[in-house]
DNA sequence: CCGTATCCAATAAGATACTG
DNA sequence: CAGTATCTTATTGGATACGG
């Protein structure tokens, strides 16, 4: 039995490092901790709670998160917030600078959509799904379109807003929408890229822009598994 | 006291999964492991031997270099391929999927860069300098260049050409460019990205193309640390 | 309830020696 | 040179206990 674990406190100063001067390779040594760009990407559209990102990162551990959260702040990606009383509860909010990383997790999905590999019935975040829009979306198919999509994910709920070829979403506000969908987000990724039928959603309002709105996010073709 | 842990033998075989649908945590699964999206990366501009990555990676161990390779290939993002004779040695390729992995690795890069704790001063491999040259590269200064920037990196080398704000790579070919650059591909990023003087590096053949080319890649600038 | 801290078993990574 | 084998260390994940 060691007494004295004194020694070996590199883990957070020192880190584990690349050596490497490429900016590839030091972004990896940010954010390419396990789980640590995915609690990012949760952070994508606003601050969430620890329960609420546990509660969307299937499988991640309360100590693990704990540990990637404070990783995540010291490195200046993300920042708690105590919210004001009466509701002085904290949140963890992305900084500027995290928001950024959007692109990363756009280009990590748009290639991996291609993935053989890819198991597309597994449980989805909200977050997920909205980013996913943002990614897979056609700017060409979506020419004519012009409205606004609410979607309620359980507690959360979420507004996109489609004009001139261009996708936002945002948080809240669901219910300001032309159309609300009301569904789970793995339904909801079912009725748009794996072509399940939109009843399997309930949809209130605008029935036949949801139905357009849903063909808007095309799938790459997947990769030939043989090819080499 | 639980007498029993039969069950718990999820690990070899589902290996470590997010168990989430979206295509940003699939991805992970596939280039998410430490030094797996290097040594794709190192991939990118040609077939790379087992040593050659080693050099080109330091701090990677063999069997973490092997392990890795094995992974990509059964995930089919490289190929090993045996040169015919009388050179028949293996070379480790990246499939056509593999190589649509690179706007990850620029997404990466192009965000590390403004990092604060970004150190340009660490050795660079000479696939990573080049690609950094695409992922940094400004069309709009270069609207009025055209030519071929020869770069020889030791034992390797790479013609890069400009051409109508587009920016191409390759390996080989150095002497066929329109000035030829020879140094150490830290020498070079500590010119292009450092202010360095180009004359640091050995210039053969048109300098004033050379100096025009090493103000074609702008850095953007450092987050503030304190934002938040 | 909201996190944090601690303990422990299972892996992954790192260092080094070794073999064809 | 191109990897394997082996040993050590570090990280991860899960359970659980703890403080506000």
């Amino acid at each position: 039995m060691k007494l004295e674990k004194i020694t070996n406190k590199r883990s957070s100063d020192a880190k584990r490092r690349y050596g490497d001067a490429c900016g590839t390779a030091h972004a990896l040594e940010l954010i390419g901790d396990r789980w640590s760009l995915l609690v990012l990407r949760e952070l994508m559209l606003g601050g969430r709670r620890f329960s609420q990102l546990r509660g969307d990162l299937p499988g991640i551990s309360a100590n693990v998160l704990t540990q990637r959260l404070a990783e995540l702040e010291a490195r200046g990606l993300v920042a708690r917030k105590r919210l004001p009383p009466p509701a002085s509860v904290q949140v963890y909010e992305a900084t500027p600078w995290g928001l950024e990383a959007e692109p990363i997790v756009q280009a990590l999905g748009r290639w991996a959509a291609r993935s053989p590999g890819h198991d597309p019935t597994l449980p989805l975040s909200g977050v997920s799904l909205m980013l996913s829009f943002g990614t897979m979306f056609d700017p060409d198919r979506a020419k004519k379109f012009d409205g606004r999509i609410g979607f309620r994910l359980g507690p959360d709920s979420y507004l996109a807003r489609i004009k001139k070829g261009r996708f936002k979403v945002a948080r809240g506000e669901a219910g300001a929408g032309d159309v609300l969908l009301t569904a789970s987000p793995t339904a909801i990724a079912a009725v748009v890229y794996g072509g399940a039928p939109i009843d399997s959603l309930l949809v209130e309002g605008d029935r036949q822009l949801a139905e357009r709105f849903v063909k808007l996010f095309p799938l790459p073709a997947k990769v030939d598994a043989l090819a080499s």
